[in-house]
RNA sequence: GCCCGGGUGGCGAAACGGCAGACGCAUGGGACUUAAAAUCCCUUGGGGCGCAAGCCCCGUGAGGGUUCGAAUCCCUCCCCGGGCACCA
């Protein structure tokens, strides 16, 4: 009889029709008995399509969660579209098509990818952030910050660009210039929403050492705690000569001594208030030019140290010495108290600046290694009363002192700021606030939410100088809710990482208009199971979703307060070697691959090039193997059918190949080893086929094991051997451990830790029986010449290593 | 500068401190073919000895260290990738 020949254009298709008839992919929300929620990082529906990049994750968090759905689970694995933001909106304003328009396309485009590389998605329960079904929930979870006063406004520099007269986001300022007239761009300062985030900054470092609420990759945790910026130091009062004080924040007290001037970020308040007049003009100057130039040119750009003296002196509260008080860019407004007490014996900015300016240098510790300014180590010099005593001890006894005099106090700091949520952007969901001339600004009662996005023509920035939405006056002006008199809109709208902040909790209740989440399905579903994405969001992403979570936890909303029980970051995909990108010219397609070779194919080398959490290179000749090994696996199940060799005697090494092959695929899953475990089935199947052996037994739980990899191939496969019900009803294959382990092992003999010769004992043997197998050992016995054992060290099952003199 | 990853055959990569190079690609050779493709079998880290079975030496970025034993642990350094970046 002539068999089928696997053809992956045939049967791709009918399974991926099939699920969708049968509703496959799609568990009882309601009633499932062991709920396992397999979320992965939604992606941006950009016009180019997938990239191999995406459809690496998503098949890395779809093998995993169609592995637990053999392992029993009921697995929820929902996809949708992180829709609006910039990327969008730049792309549409380059093709003059609105991105409302342009958006649903690509949607399309990628639901047609998503469902060609074979995922185990649950399709009745997409969505999209820019869809007002979705995005009502977003501005209902901006009023609910703004009721709980988590949400303020502030004055908030921006990137401006005095030529087109917008306000540029930070991807469109390249070198300091405006990437589309080339204009130098600068500072403005607007009126803006943040959300309080610094204020759970404590929580949401302290949760990182929790294991019981975060099983994370230790390099995403790392990230965390390093951007939450946690410092201990101390506040100290300079006072100042003529009235007042001076506030700087330190993590140094005990260098406090060395303090021979002090620094204001230019915006610093005070500033005006102590400039003499004669620094007048200077001081001025100064603060238009850091004023003029943008925000990242300020941090990132040369960083010669720059700076005017006001002309104002405090007195060093350790020292009684007066001092200078300067102001310079190098210190921040944002950081601290924005001002600083500068120690430039022991820090090189402060050392760098005082060279520059020819200020005094005043050491305070003796260094071991002048060389390393920095160092925390030493003992204090020149230090008053704390002269001899040890760095480490004097960080604490100088902030006693001075909370003793009331002229400082302990403070812990994070670098972590309050999160800007306002974009002056077309492409977001509108902030649902109206501004009233006699009430102020005034929430937009939850019953009229959503705030719809106006399809409005011109949706550019022009050189008006508002928000495109302001233009559109019928959208614009809108019935204050308190007063009923004519109000506006706020025309911000709100960071796309708000939108991605709670869309994990949206996906379970997609099927209720009435409330953003279902307490019930809530419950049952979350927190989310395994979460599974780029360790590009490792921090702004998977921070403001904590925080997010933690604010509707604290609020009553949410039963949990860490929204991922398990994080784990995917690795990077590089071609030839290089980082993928259109000047080089080798992106990979990965539409043309699946063509050409199949998803399952497709899907098998992905899995396979490297270690998931590492990432790996695309290779196009990489294909091939797994393709083979499909193709193999295919002839080894029509003979299984044919000769229908079920239920006779197994060779034993055989047995035991299988039974480990269980053990080992199911742990390398576990731990996302995908490569491993495929290697792991490659060595079975080489194995059977050495043998000539197609045990139907062994052939069906092959079958079982690849369908992760390889769904569509699975199906097919397990259709074929009879079996009526999708092959994700049945279970992973249980195994034996004793089976697991041969009954005899061979053991490395070393003479003086090389390894020499090999002898078959028993397994379990001991020492002894070890010793006087290798003693026996021809091979053994010539390297150890004669000599006598001195010392042996044993491991058993693994090698006897025999030291002679 | 700081913080994470990495550096192993021609290539992608394996390896609880215990036989380095599993698995795959690509080589080279052979079988089957009129031929090619596909398929199947064998070969393949480098160097050396041997007619042969076989045997020896070297080898995991560099240099030190710990250990009976190091790709793996420790120290110093070099290179590559990614992130943060004047955070007091």
């Amino acid at each position: 009889m002539s068999d089928t020949p696997y053809q992956p254009d045939r049967i791709e298709p009918k399974w991926q029709a099939r699920w969708a008839e049968r509703r496959t992919n799609e568990p009882d929300l309601d009633r499932a008995a062991r709920p396992f929620y397999n979320l992965m990082m939604f992606p941006y529906p950009s016009a180019e399509g997938l990239h191999v990049g995406n459809m690496f994750a998503f098949t890395g968090a779809d093998v995993y969660g169609r592995f637990k759905r053999l392992q029993g689970f009921d697995v929820f694995e929902p996809i949708g579209f992180d829709a609006f933001g910039i990327h969008s909106e730049n792309y549409a304003i380059k093709v003059g098509v609105n991105p409302a328009v342009l958006i649903p396309q690509n949607i399309e485009n990628f639901r047609r990818q998503l469902k060609r590389i074979g995922g185990m998605f649950d399709w009745a329960h997409e969505l999209a952030t820019t869809d007002p079904a979705y995005y009502k929930w977003t501005q209902w979870i901006f009023l609910q910050f703004y009721r709980a006063g988590k949400a303020y406004r502030k004055r908030a520099p921006v990137n401006w660009c005095p030529s087109c007269k917008t306000v540029l986001a930070n991807e469109q300022v390249e070198a300091g210039r405006c990437e589309r007239c080339g204009a130098q761009v600068e500072q403005r300062f607007l009126e803006q929403w943040f959300f309080r985030i610094t204020e759970y900054a404590d929580r949401l470092l302290a949760d990182l050492d929790d294991r019981s609420k975060m099983d994370w990759s230790e390099s995403t945790t790392t990230a965390q705690r390093n951007w939450l910026g946690r410092s201990e130091g101390a506040e100290i009062e300079f006072p100042l000569a003529t009235g007042g004080a001076v506030r700087v924040f330190t993590t140094r007290p005990d260098t406090l001594f060395g303090a021979t001037f002090m620094v204001l970020a230019p915006e610093h308040p005070l500033v005006v208030e102590i400039t003499t007049p004669e620094q007048r003009a200077a001081v001025e100057a100064y603060r238009a030019q850091t004023a003029s130039k943008d925000l990242i040119a300020r941090k990132v750009g040369d960083r010669d140290k720059t700076g005017v003296f006001t002309g104002a002196f405090a007195r060093n509260p350790g020292t009684g010495r007066m001092v200078p008080v300067w102001i310079a860019d190098y210190v921040l407004m944002e950081y601290g108290t924005g001002a600083i007490m500068a120690v430039p014996a022991h820090d090189e900015r402060d050392y760098e600046f005082a060279r520059r300016f020819d200020l005094p240098i005043v050491d305070a510790i003796e260094l071991e290694d002048p060389a390393d300014r920095g160092s925390l180590a030493g003992v204090l010099i020149n230090s008053g009363e704390f002269s001899g005593m040890a760095a480490s001890e004097a960080r604490g006894a100088i902030t006693r002192w001075l909370e003793a005099a009331g002229q400082g106090q302990a403070v812990v700091r994070y670098r972590l700021h309050d999160w800007c949520v306002s974009r002056q952007r077309y492409w977001g969901p509108p902030i649902p606030i109206i501004y009233c001339d006699a009430c102020g600004p005034v929430p937009v009662p939850e019953e009229d939410l959503p705030v719809q996005l106006p399809l409005i023509e011109d949706f550019r920035p022009d050189d008006s100088g508002v928000s495109p939405l302001a233009r559109h006056e019928e959208w614009y002006y809108a019935a204050c809710p308190t007063c009923g008199r004519r109000g506006r809109r706020e025309t911000d709208v709100s960071d796309t990482f708000l939108d991605s902040a709670w869309y994990f909790l949206r996906y379970p209740s997609t099927d209720f208009d009435d409330r953003a989440f279902d307490r019930a399905r809530t419950r049952k579903w979350l927190p989310v199971t395994s979460y599974i994405g780029g360790n590009e969001h490792a921090v702004l992403h998977l921070l403001y979703a904590r925080y997010v979570t933690m604010v509707l936890h604290d609020m009553g909303y949410l039963h949990f307060d860490e929204p991922f029980r398990k994080f784990r970051a995917h690795g990077l995909i590089v071609k030839d070697g290089a980082k993928m990108s259109k000047s080089r010219g080798n992106v990979v397609v990965p539409d043309e691959y699946i063509a050409r070779w199949g998803a399952d194919t497709f899907r098998m080398y992905l899995m396979f090039l490297g270690p998931f959490e590492a990432g790996g290179d695309f290779r196009d000749d990489g294909l091939s193997g797994p393709r083979r090994f499909l193709d193999r696996l295919w002839s080894l199940v029509d003979q299984a059918i044919r000769e229908d060799a079920a239920g006779g005697e197994i060779q034993h090494r055989i047995v035991i190949k299988w039974h480990q092959t269980k053990k080992k695929v199911a742990h390398d899953l576990e731990t996302l080893n995908y490569n491993t475990a495929i290697a792991a089935l490659m060595e079975l199947l080489n194995t059977m086929r050495e043998a000539n052996c197609c045990e139907r037994r062994i052939v069906e739980e092959m079958i079982v094991m690849i369908a992760p990899f390889a769904p569509h191939f699975a199906e097919e496969c397990w259709e074929r051997l009879g079996h009526e019900e999708s092959v994700f009803g049945a279970c992973w294959p249980a195994w034996d451990e004793r089976l697991t382990v041969d009954e005899t092992v061979e053991l490395a003999v070393q003479v003086n830790g090389k390894t020499r010769s090999k002898v078959t004992v028993h397994r379990n043997a001991d020492e002894a029986t070890a010793v006087a197998a290798a003693l026996e050992d021809p091979v053994a016995r010539r390297f150890l010449d004669g000599r006598d054992v001195r010392k042996t060290v044993f491991v058993p099952n693994r090698l006897l290593n025999l030291v002679v003199g």
